[in-house]
DNA sequence: CATGAATGAGCTTTCATTCAT
DNA sequence: TATGAATGAAAGCTCATTCAT
């Protein structure tokens, strides 16, 4: 039982390092020496726990997208009215990115490079049913704009990486107040 | 004189053969033999038009980057009205990131890994001034919500890039028709 | 405590390897690559012994003048008269050039190149204390000509260098009765 | 007329760059094209003055070595008595190792490291021929001791490139006076 | 399970030399 | 003669991975 926690948390600290040093210092400069060292274990030992590189990074992937819609739809139900119910999810999201930095910055960076293989990536877009399926009622109400989700995305969700971004960069500071802001702009963009 | 001259072509080779190689493989799995191989020179030969493998990278995207802005403000002036003149600019670079996506691509990779160096970054950045210039006189003939560029940015501009990729991945299809319901989303996103 | 063990053996095959390529090719046709292969290690090999190409050239160096000078001051201690004391040190050094020519052509090598670095050099230096401190008594006692200890090394030891040379290059046989004179002319130049 | 002067001034301007190159950084990091740029040539144009690296090299060495003999036997004839001849000699490379330290240098790097072929070091060693007939001369007067001119070369002569290198690296001041004290010393050893 | 040592393959970069003008 | 461009070969070094314990 204590070696089984053990276990787990040596893998816990490979992801937690190649997170980091990936955020960092970008997935060219992420190797396994690397990582090693920082989650203070021998090389030889992420080949206990993880295949390969390839499978390391994938499985990052998946956790922190697994965390992501575990914070996305948290206290989420379809019982709410449409707007209700997207203001919650965008909150959660704005949160998550506000407060899980490493986390977002690691996502983001995923989504624009081909580090991650088809695979994974289609595996990770499952977490998004639920707010598909509101957008969809809301397309029934007359709530939402008819047209793609794709779209919906682009403008309510998507933009909310590029603040996280600038604001790592110190370039711009991204508190409550401007998430009112934030959120009026999302809503208007897909609502009816 | 009768040197045989350092020929543009080359360099243009190189950036091109860089591109495409980062675009596809990733800027860790595009080496410096790779990029000579794709160009068709010797991997000695990089060394005469780049100082090293950043050097090639900087100067790839401060010409992406230039490409870019050129396009964006096309056709554009400030005699226009504020609608109309963001319409412009939104219509070029939406048209920008239809028609070269190789470009595009690669900026978008750049601007969220640590490939390009800061310095490189804050020249990049300069090439907006005018969409910045645009939305102050906006918000002050109230047209524009009196809210940070950078929201602005992150809920007119930055959508593209998701669009863009969305359709470089087949999952989603980006034509004038589109176009349309994505400008309107835009255009409400950032109105008063 | 179980691990493969980082051997000596190793470490010194490729310390002997580099000795020896540094004396036959000299400094610049010494690559890592030969280094490796006549230690019979894999070139990466080295660089878990050496932080790099300078470093173990540095070891090298340090290694063999502290061999060098635990050879010098063999059987000597300062109760002997001077002149005793410096036909004990005269002669060790002397033997150490006949005999171990791979070490003192090395030595050489780096006493006229820049191979070595200043920090080096300077640590190097140190080894020959009691050698300066036997001259200095000399001087007091007034059996040593009162001239600097620079004046002193290279018309008395130094010499030494060259007639190992000579002999390596099959120009000149330096045996025990060529010694004896060397010995002589060796004492006449610095005693009063 | 004028275009043979400027061709000759060109290949001293290569030997010149070699030989402070070779000076500062070794012989290893002498690379052709520092050596071009230094002599203010296209790396190409070497190649009409010298028909490799190791030509140059060569051709420096003898050029170097003939000036040095053309010193050393300045104002030199067998008229003289051996120790007066010899001082004459000794005092002339003394001088030449005081004034033309760059070429010291560089024949004393010669002397100890395999970058000098042997058929060019055979052909350099033709120059000490007066002084070896002085000392043979010498030793049937019963002036010079009857040892080898290897040993005579050693203890009297060859001492002095220790000081100039010493000098060189700013350890000992190599004067005047001290030349004094070093004649003393090398006429000690080779004298009867 | 866990390790530090070890490695072949491959990286970025430099080199001596040749080419084309 | 003289050149800057061009290059294949090789340099020093790092990497993801495996070995031996």
């Amino acid at each position: 039982m204590a070696i089984r926690q053990k276990c787990i948390e040596k893998r816990t600290a490979l992801l937690n390092a190649t997170l980091h040093l990936v955020n960092n210092n970008g997935f060219h400069d992420a190797p396994m020496s690397k990582i090693a060292k920082l989650a203070e274990v021998s090389p030889a030992t992420i080949y206990i726990y993880f295949e390969n590189k390839q499978d390391l990074i994938n499985q990052l992937y998946l956790e922190i997208k697994a965390s992501f819609s575990n914070d996305a739809f948290h206290n989420y139900d379809d019982t709410n009215t449409v707007k209700e119910g997207f203001k919650i999810i965008w909150n959660n999201i704005a949160h998550f990115k506000l407060n899980q930095v490493e986390k977002s910055m690691f996502l983001t960076q995923c989504d624009t490079t081909p580090m991650i293989d088809k695979e994974s990536r289609e595996k990770g877009l499952l977490h998004l049913q639920p707010l598909l399926d509101l957008w969809e009622r809301g397309q029934k109400e007359g709530v939402i704009k008819p047209i793609s989700p794709y779209l919906l995305y682009a403008f309510s969700i998507y933009p909310l990486g590029f603040l996280m971004t600038m604001q790592q960069r110190k370039s711009c500071e991204y508190n409550e107040v401007n998430l009112v802001d934030a959120f009026q702009s999302a809503w208007n963009s897909i609502k009816l």
